[in-house]
RNA sequence: GCGGAUAUCGUCAAGCGGUUAAGACCUCGGAUUGUGGUUCCGAUAUGCGUGGGUUCGAGUCCCACUAUCCGCCCCA
């Protein structure tokens, strides 16, 4: 026998029966944004992948050891591991810094990142995602949460939870890192070997370590007071409040996580993540947060920004599940031709109509008629001579017989 | 990159060293040449992830590899 292919560790295939699902995400998705007045845009996906390293940022997991990287024409190309930054890239490249702000986009789409798949994880999978740009108000950070946490409820989802956190900006955060590293300074043997590289790189991100020996360090009381210090700015704690107070407002309950730090390094002020306890390990349904540098930092204009994205495969697995729709009829027939005919007529009328092209027995075909539809048109050789159409009804059984144009309006 | 588990038909599985690898669902055919969903009968793995080994004998025991799942890390 020939060997089979298998499709490629960490993708799947998205099967008939559960297309259905997604194409109901995709709808609900246009219809919410839009009440908001976002746009979609859909970006390649691959990209110079100097976008991703300058974007995303080369001290993070993403950039170091995740991407999908390859030579061609003495190019170094990506295979997109997140949109943000290729969204940031059309909107310098596109000039959209002169459209009248706010710019509101969203997107969705398959990203690739090359980690260990597991629950919840895959090396292809698809966001969801809005982005913002131009409004450095915290009316922004709020109306992008509130965007998410009615694109959930829309789809049936009202009992997540949000937790937000700010980062600062990059003033108070660089005192803030400062102190971390002080009072950590004496444990630093004992932390675990990630959070000893943390250390100088990123220390905001020793916070959310989940090695236990590391979770007691950081549970000291003397430690636990820097960390819940409010360590930034007047002027951006004054941002965060006036975020809470909106999210108050719109009635959209939220845990402050202190500990919640986005592993992207393009964030600041706020960031906030959606989770399920209905995930496993791989919990975040939502991640996102304000990134107003990330467009100068690509060569644009200064631009603040704020946005977020959504893992569909994870939204999808909280989903019920959406029934593959039936047939309106299944035509009953040894007559191809007529069968033909009258399936046209049907279906130019917007109906979904299907008959047996292997001309099967009539209790074969009426078998599958009662499988895939709620009506049975029957079309024997009596209907044909008479100009007529059985309607049997499947579920009650009823049967009636017709003019061959009054068939449409009887299913 | 590091742990743990699993691998028998399209799917779910039984099998615990001994003839021809249960069963269920799905699919297909028949009972039924114009009336289905219930019922009855029949068909469908020369083969148990791959390669070695132990044994008179291996789906079953051992080793290696591969794949998948689960966890760590990271993230959506």
């Amino acid at each position: 026998m020939t060997k089979i292919i298998n499709v490629i560790k960490g993708t799947k295939d998205i099967l008939p029966q559960d297309v259905a699902s997604w194409q109901r995400m995709e709808k609900i998705a246009l219809e919410v944004f839009s009440k908001y007045g976002y746009k979609e845009i859909r970006t390649p996906i691959f990209e110079a992948t100097e976008l991703f390293a300058r974007g995303v940022g080369d001290t993070t997991d993403i950039v170091n050891k995740e991407m999908y990287t390859f030579e061609k024409s003495d190019r170094s190309l990506t295979l997109r591991p997140e949109n943000t930054a290729g969204v940031v890239r059309s909107f310098i490249e596109n000039g959209m810094a002169r459209l009248s702000p706010p710019v509101k986009l969203w997107y969705k789409g398959p990203m690739f990142r090359y980690e260990r798949p597991q629950a919840g994880r895959q090396r292809q999978f698809h966001q969801v995602g809005v982005e913002m740009f131009g409004v450095k108000q915290p009316t922004a950070d709020a109306e992008v949460i509130l965007l998410a946490v009615n694109y959930l409820k829309a789809l049936g989802l009202n009992d997540l939870e949000v937790e937000i956190n700010s980062l600062g900006c990059p003033k108070c955060r660089e005192a803030y890192k400062a102190k971390i590293k002080e009072v950590l300074k004496p444990e630093f043997d004992n932390l675990c070997e990630d959070c000893q590289n943390r250390y100088e790189k990123n220390p905001l991100r020793l916070l959310d370590c989940k090695v236990d020996s590391c979770k007691e360090i950081f549970a000291k009381p003397e430690i636990q007071k820097v960390i819940q210090s409010d360590f930034i700015c007047e002027e951006c704690a004054e941002h965060y409040r006036a975020v809470k107070s909106y999210l108050d407002v719109l009635r959209i309950k939220y845990v402050e996580n202190k500990l919640l730090v986005r592993g992207l390094d393009y964030y600041n002020r706020t960031v906030f993540e959606i989770k399920s306890n209905n995930l496993g390990s791989q919990n975040a349904v939502c991640g996102g947060g304000r990134y107003d540098s990330l467009v100068r930092n690509l060569g644009g204009d200064d631009t603040p920004a704020v946005g977020w994205a959504m893992g569909m495969e994870r939204l999808n697995s909280l989903l019920p599940l959406v029934e593959t729709q039936k047939l309106d009829a299944y035509i009953v027939s040894n007559s191809p031709s007529d069968a033909f005919a009258l399936a046209e007529e049907l279906r130019a009328a917007g109906k979904t109509v299907e008959f047996d092209l292997t001309n099967k027995k009539f209790t074969k075909q009426l078998e599958k008629a009662g499988k895939a539809a709620d009506f049975a048109l029957i079309l024997g050789e009596d209907e044909i001579k008479s100009g007529t159409v059985s309607v049997k009804n499947l579920k009650t059984s009823e049967q009636i017989t017709v003019k061959k144009c009054e068939a449409l309006n009887k299913i």
